[in-house]
DNA sequence: GCACAATCTGCTCATCTGAGCAAGCACCCC
DNA sequence: GGGGTGCTTGCTCAGATGAGCAGATTGTGC
């Protein structure tokens, strides 16, 4: 588009859209005709001389949404914008996540969820009243070596109430020290029905964690700083529900993983609803790993997540 | 607009400008009419959830402009956006007034002009071949004690220049010491026909200065430091065509004023087109006493200032 | 509980707008 | 100069849209 063009294209656009001109009133005035108006006015929008933008903390980019719904062979996808301030985004994605979990139809009977930081603000920020009799399961085990105890629990009985429904808890460790403990415990009756329970939930509703120092895991006692960085050294990019994965989405350390109580990967591969809900740019990675594997069929998630999945080159 | 309406807005604003949907197929997604989809779209707007600006280095704040005629009876105003940095709205402010003035109609024959900083920018700034030509003639006398010796002509040749013209100078000191010089000056021929033709253009292009230290009659040594605050003591709040005028937009000082060489006041308060430049926040005031006393009958600013004429309490 | 006002809703109709098309035009290569 | 080739222009026409209206709904004060 030239200089002159240009111009008359900002001409164009501003008695258009500040004056609310139709298009033959500024052809009129300008000396053209509507249609060129018209043709100018595209342009304008394509150029970015006239920009549109939706400015609403529940905003959303659907054109990004379809884009990873067509890369990644997704059911759904959500992505928020990118707020100014970067500690906006993950109460922004979990509200999206909030959103859309009452949104989903048909309405999910079973919930299975996992817990963290991530599905904590999502349970906060549910709208009371987002379903009515929901069955919400705990798939992992949670945290109980620290004083954060009760956090895993707190997030499923919060969706729950929420929901009117309420919670089945698996209030085990998330990861055992021996794997003869570990069968034992799931040969338990009671464990084994919470299990049953979280392996038939309609919708799943998780998140990741990162491999690193500052992962729950070690915050929580489960593993050291050592192990985390040996589970990195083979590849380990962070963790889903509580199994540690490479960035081809396998698991890293069978032995440990075995060790590991909850729902099993190939579980949530085969879902239905597998909600999984990233925020932050240090959770590129496993986000990639988690949506490349086909690990969930539905990510809710920020525009920055969502750009670093796409720009792959594959 | 409550919660669940807003939230229903913001999706039918993405649906409908983000996805080019048309407002029924928007209506039938959602499960509600296009024409509350149309209403919705329009409050979307009002209220602010839908932004459309225009990017452009030329844009103008139409609505504004509007403001500002109806307020001071201004037979026109130009008032361009406020660029992200601030160095940059001065060669707005002057690139929108050499476009104005390529655009007056009827084309003025002869244009008359004061000198300054701003001046220098929109003659600059001019397209070549604005006019044909075109007369310009120096409406007040020009600086001649300095180094910047020659500015003043500079900016009265380079329009006429462009617009394939003459240019008329004044060559004479703005300000005299003596009175009984100033009108001996004005009774010598060349010097009164140029007046005479200043007097008779058919359009004027000025600009204003800052009543302070830094005025360029400080600068070039008509006048002292300690005169200038004088003037400012006697309310002057700046200059305009070498004159110093207090916010009423009158003479502060008759007896300096009485050795100031060039168009007088009422001479332009008369004309037909009195396009008056000024950028920049320390200009308010002087702006502000421009418009208010009728000095101008076009104005060509930028955002900032015109928000501060039109904030005025009055 | 009732009447009234204010708002909201779905509608008709006139107007506005974009898709698609054929003619017009500039540019380019021979 | 001739004959493409690709872009721009003005047009038709169908579909999209907003103004204005009457009935429905909600809220409010008595």
């Amino acid at each position: 588009m030239d200089e002159s063009t240009e111009l008359l294209a900002v001409r164009v656009a501003e008695l258009y859209y500040e004056e609310n001109k139709t298009q033959d009133e500024v052809g009129a005035l300008l000396g053209i005709t509507r249609w060129k108006v018209g043709r100018l006015l595209t342009r304008a929008r394509e150029v970015g001389i006239v920009r549109i933008e939706i400015i609403h903390p529940r905003a959303r980019r659907l054109d990004v949404e379809r884009q990873l719904r067509e890369r990644f062979g997704l059911k759904d996808a959500v992505v928020v914008p990118l707020p100014a301030d970067d500690e906006e985004v993950s109460p922004r994605v979990a509200q999206a996540a909030a959103d859309y979990l009452a949104a989903v139809r048909p309405v999910p009977r079973s919930l299975g969820v996992s817990w963290g930081r991530t599905l904590d603000e999502v349970a906060r920020l549910l709208a009371p009243g987002w379903t009515v009799g929901v069955q919400v399961v705990q798939i992992n085990g949670g945290v109980s070596l620290n004083s954060k105890q009760g956090t895993a629990a707190q997030t499923a009985v919060t969706i729950a109430q929420k929901g009117h429904g309420q919670a089945t808890l698996l209030p085990i460790p998330a990861i055992l020290e021996q794997v003869e403990t570990k069968r034992a415990i799931e040969r338990d009756r009671a464990v084994a029905s919470v299990r049953a329970l979280g392996a038939s939930a309609s919708a799943y509703l998780y998140s990741a964690g990162v491999a690193g120092a500052s992962s729950v895991h070690v915050d929580s006692g489960y593993l050291t700083e050592a192990d985390v960085d040996e589970l990195v050294a083979k590849g380990a990019v962070g963790d889903v529900v509580g199994r540690y994965i490479d960035s081809a989405g396998e698991i890293v350390d069978t032995a440990l993983d075995e060790r590991t109580v909850g729902i099993g990967l190939d579980e949530l591969r085969a879902a239905e609803h597998a909600i999984f809900v990233v925020a932050g740019d240090a959770k590129h990675d496993v986000a990639r790993a988690v949506v490349t594997s086909g690990l969930c069929s539905v990510i809710v998630t920020d525009e920055a997540t969502a750009h670093a999945l796409l720009e792959e080159t594959t």
